[in-house]
DNA sequence: GAACTAAGTCAACATGACTGACATAAAAGC
DNA sequence: GCTTTTATGTCAGTCATGTTGACTTAGTTC
């Protein structure tokens, strides 16, 4: 019967294709996300202050400008978060060096110790799916989604890649 | 450099590696929903309207506990965005007759022709990705997502697979 | 007839985003 | 050296989207 349709509307499996693949990245974004979410409830923090931790963590040293491009959020919006994050202990802010006018963004010892907690959930749901699926599944896994990343963002992607060398 | 890192900690690539699969899919997430959302933002409308107005076309006459099913929200979070696109004429609600005591959700016209506009913006981004990257980037892909998904959604995506048939 | 289920409602609240206006200090440009 | 720009922060108000909890109404099931 679909075989039918298919041969009616060729475009009608490439749709449904295209369909699945939005579908699949609601999915797994939702589930993904859900099991950190968990872990952050108790300590009465959202997603919000997870991504600022991570990224700290990520690049530590960071500016608040830099980490406001890549969060793509306005300072008052992440005002509020990295306040509270600073005000209990979670990161530390020290100013530049070079430009005195930035405080640059450290996660202090118990903000390193969430973001292992956090990541190492996270991680753990990535390497049970690249196991399941194996390493040509997840080399496709990465070139689709750096496809779906702006232009920007892909490069930085590419440059660690080849800076790092070794991988692939 | 690098290699010598590789080779005095042997984990320290698979931590990187998983830590740039968290990376792909917040990135990529982020990118994804942002087209869609400027054109939701025309008409005062958010992700969450979108996601109804998404799944109700996906799945004409569904009932609202199966729709609350698939978003995972409370259906008092669910019945203002839904009340919203009822009244505005995108949503139309006709009780169950096996069961009177449902109100199956469909979309009306202006409904379907929200949907397509936001459904076409999505699969053009998606489309370009999928060409970008090669069919078995795609399988890839598809299957690592599908790895990062519950159980039981997953299982109703294999389904349609199997039962769509002549896709793979 | 009692118990359960589908759907909806009212109220209060939390989170995370936004805009707009303004303040301070340091850097950069002329 | 004065002006302009930049980095950061703050105050105030608003909006969208989620939550919990309590309760109602109508229909189904046992």
């Amino acid at each position: 019967m679909t075989d039918i349709k298919a041969q009616v509307n060729p475009l009608f499996l490439r749709e449904e294709e295209l369909r699945q693949g939005i579908e699949l990245l609601f999915f797994s974004y939702r589930d993904f996300t859900g099991e950190a979410d968990r872990i952050l409830a108790d300590k009465a923090f959202g997603r919000a202050h997870h991504r600022v931790i991570y990224f700290v963590g990520r690049h530590p040293g960071m500016a608040v400008t830099q980490l406001l491009g890549i969060l793509k959020i306005t300072k008052q919006s992440l005002s509020r978060v990295l306040g509270q994050l600073v005000e209990e202990g979670y990161v530390r802010q020290t100013p530049g060096e070079r430009d005195r006018r930035q405080r640059l963004l450290e996660l202090t010892e118990k903000g390193r110790a969430l973001e292992r907690q956090l990541s190492a959930a996270q991680m753990e749901m990535v390497a049970r799916a690249y196991r399941a699926a194996g390493a040509e599944a997840v080399e496709g896994f990465r070139t689709v989604l750096l496809g779906l990343i702006n232009e920007e963002d892909r490069k930085r992607f590419l440059e660690r890649e080849t800076a790092g060398g070794a991988k692939r």
